[in-house]
DNA sequence: CCTGACTGATCTAATATTGCAACCGGTTTT
DNA sequence: AAAACCGGTTGCAATATTAGATCAGTCAGG
């Protein structure tokens, strides 16, 4: 029974699980984006990413026990992808990677504006946000608060910024 | 003038930058490891990287702003590597992924406890190992504290996991 | 039933990346 | 002079990635 793995460091474990041009740009859109069927990760990628690694990516993707996958009882060849509490507790790590993008990297502004509030918002509006997508992904029972979800604050304010921008371009 | 980028979103951003199998575990060699030579990269490296790819993604790395090469004095056809300050800002991010990776991954002890420290110390240890690491790789003057380096409570906790499974070892 | 759209997935063919081992000319050490 | 070390480079086979075409099963509307 050998290990599969190159080295037993966390950060070698984590790049042979997520090293690569694809995997956390999905769960990106799965999380942030709340894509849960192939068409709408394929059609609604930011990025173009092709079909046969979108395939291929969410098939690894299960294997590692970072996704499920489920039929969806509305469409008998439509399945639903969730993430698990593993791909869930990576919300820090995304945190911190799109906060170091947004200060080192060309973002433009609409689509920086969800990292910039999940920086500013720190460790506890990202365990606010985890505990949104435990109800989003694993059926978790939603706590009576009346505020609006994270996920609710993060698209409203990048709708904000789409539409400011929307209103300066038709000016020029 | 075209971007050369697929999306301008802070995590597909830092994907198409750090988004492979190995640029991120050569930075966490020169970071924790403080491995500064092309040699040193390859021949003590954990996961045992190949001469072309590391050579490949070194130079990659200072396109990229993240590390930057001169000459070594000593050595006419030595170089050394050395991390720029975009690099040393992920600190955070890689203190996460590590953070990440031992809860989730199958860490040796050994290993691990850089990443236990690293986390259990939080932010304000990261900006200390980010001030240490200044004083490495950018010729930023040492604060005149009586405390050992980050680096050096780092490597002496690793050392000690190290003894201590080594004795352990030895009674079997 | 027929149509047309949508589903997840697969195939092709061109290109890029990766891993491995051998090799290179120059430099330093012994 | 010989050996070891230096930062790479080269050739080669395997794998990954890409855009685009294609597929059969499913569905809703007529």
């Amino acid at each position: 029974m050998k290990s599969e793995f190159r080295s037993g460091c966390p950060i070698n474990l984590t790049m042979e699980i997520l090293g690569d041009r694809w995997s956390l740009v999905i769960i990106r859109d799965m999380m942030f984006g709340n894509r849960r069927h192939f068409r709408e990760l394929l059609n609604q990628s930011e990025e173009g990413i092709a079909s046969n690694i979108l395939a291929a990516r969410l098939k690894r993707l299960v294997e590692t026990g970072l996704i499920t996958r489920r039929d969806d009882p509305s469409h008998k060849q439509k399945a639903i992808y969730s993430l698990t509490e593993t791909a869930i507790e990576l919300v820090p790590v995304l945190a911190q990677i799109g906060a170091w993008g947004r200060r080192h990297l060309p973002v433009t502004e609409e689509l920086g504006v969800r990292a910039q509030l999940l920086a500013e918002g720190g460790p506890e509006l990202w365990e606010a946000f985890m505990d949104d997508l435990r109800v989003l992904h694993l059926d978790a029972k939603p706590e009576k608060t009346g505020k609006p979800t994270v996920l609710d604050r993060l698209n409203a304010a990048y709708e904000e910024v789409v539409d400011e921008n929307r209103a300066k371009g038709k000016t020029q």
